[in-house]
RNA sequence: GGAGGGGUGGGUGAGCGGCUAAUACCAACAGACUGUAAAUCUGUCGCCUGAAAUGGCUUCGCAGGUUCGAAUCCUGCCCCCUCCA
């Protein structure tokens, strides 16, 4: 087999670069960006329209799919590819993020973190071999190491305390790692701190992984901070190896990080907006249930040539969602994971021609993005909202 | 004809003397969502002023009345519903 990632053309102005990606389940070009499939599927999507909105690979998840419907049982079935009946590459993450992201966390040591199901209140304990195993009973062609995924609030003591407990846990995960045609990426960590991510680069690149990925990011972080982590921490990667951008989904996040020298990325945003009724445009992001929809003849984006663009105009579309109509959630998902298909493959071919700068220039003096101060009050409240519901359950 | 129930802000519907410009849900309007516990969550929602706190004005079928004070009590009128004949 040839070998994991060929870098084919770096941009003289930035950091980006377009490269190929081989894995057992086909090559696919970057930088590309990983529609988020959790349980086994893309919400609302089949694995044909996937193909044919141009998704290359996709991401499942460890957590949830060990949790239910259990990895025996998509063993006895063929796998996770012949599960869900998509035979393009796919890459687990480890169910790191989810255990600490759910507050059902009961205990954490260096073996690895107690936690109790989401689903059952069942106690579980996820140490780096069973994420390994999981992962390799899953069969995806590229997993993760389990990582401790600290809240960005975390003053820099914990967050070096979690990023020293992921180093450790790296290390376990590679020594288990059995089946060689999965790649092992590892994590970097470290915060905001620009010395702990040059120490947690360091430290993971000298355990030798063929992918690095790069995590604890776009958490309610200010952008420009996390474009400063990303100055400092690439360059102290592997330029022969893909690099990913863990969580990372919005348009003008994708232009900047790819420059930043990315190749890799995933993230629930684009499929999780198109749900809510948010639609990406060239210009900006709209809510399809603002009144300002509910006449409109064409289609929500015109430059867009996706099926939902080419077949129904932006009133019917709004008049989906305002009677909640089941087809909403696909027209929508499938309008903007197109438009971040397309995106990325503007992007590639832009860095093929040598022209990305200013691409990249066009785009963000186009692009008007969603306010950083609203978003992060937004946030809050609703992380405060979902633990009121909880409360209640339990 | 007899007996009873009811008319509350765009809708459904709480309130039944001051804490009520009036609960809640829906609709409407706007915002958020980034390694998916998300077809979810948040805010606004009588009118006028204000960035906001606030201030002013007009509201609970209509018209009077009682009271320091009424959507809430009394009287009359109008309208609706159920049951009996």
């Amino acid at each position: 087999m040839s070998q994991l990632f060929q870098l084919e053309k770096k941009c003289p102005q930035t950091g980006a670069r377009a490269g190929m990606l081989n894995t057992p389940h086909g090559s696919v070009p970057t930088p590309v960006f990983l529609p988020v499939g959790s349980q086994g599927t893309v919400k609302t999507l089949t694995p044909d329209e996937l193909k044919s909105l141009g998704v290359g690979m996709i991401l499942s998840n460890t957590y949830h799919l060990y949790l239910r419907p259990g990895t025996e049982i998509i063993r006895k079935l063929g796998g996770l590819h012949r599960f869900m009946s998509w035979d393009g590459p796919i890459l687990t993450d480890s169910g790191g993020f989810q255990v600490f992201s759910l507050g059902h966390l009961r205990s954490i040591n260096d073996e690895g973190a107690l936690f109790r199901s989401h689903i059952d209140g069942s106690e579980h304990f996820l140490t780096p071999e069973l994420a390994i195993e999981i992962q390799e009973l899953l069969g995806a062609d590229i997993i993760m190491v389990l990582d401790e995924c600290p809240p960005y609030e975390d003053d820099f003591g914990k967050i070096r305390r979690a990023m020293e407990r992921s180093h450790l846990w790296a290390e376990k995960c590679k020594q288990r790692h059995r089946r060689r045609k999965q790649a092992l990426f590892g994590i970097v960590h470290g915060g905001t701190y620009p010395e702990l991510r040059r120490e947690s680069a360091s430290f993971i690149t000298s355990l030798g992984f063929p992918g690095y990925a790069i995590g604890g990011l776009s958490l309610g972080e200010p952008k420009e901070l996390m474009h400063l982590i990303l100055d400092r921490t690439v360059p102290l990667l592997p330029e022969n190896k893909p690099r990913y951008l863990m969580g990372v989904g919005s348009p003008e996040d994708l232009i900047e990080c790819v420059a930043r020298g990315v190749d890799m990325f995933d993230s629930a945003l684009p499929t999780r907006l198109g749900r809510n009724g948010a639609v990406f445009t060239r210009n900006r992001r709209y809510s399809i249930n603002n009144a300002r929809f509910k006449t409109k003849k064409g289609p929500i984006d015109p430059d867009c040539d996706c099926y939902t663009c080419h077949n129904f105009s932006a009133a019917y579309l709004h008049h989906l969602f305002k009677t909640q109509e089941l087809l909403a959630y696909r027209l929508a998902t499938i309008h903007n994971v197109r438009f971040i298909m397309r995106l990325m493959e503007q992007i590639r071919s832009s860095i093929l021609d040598g022209a990305f700068n200013t691409f990249r220039k066009d785009f963000i003096k186009n692009y008007e993005p969603t306010d950083a101060e609203t978003r992060t009050e937004q946030k809050k409240k609703w992380l405060k909202a979902r633990q009121g519901k909880h409360h209640l359950i339990e």
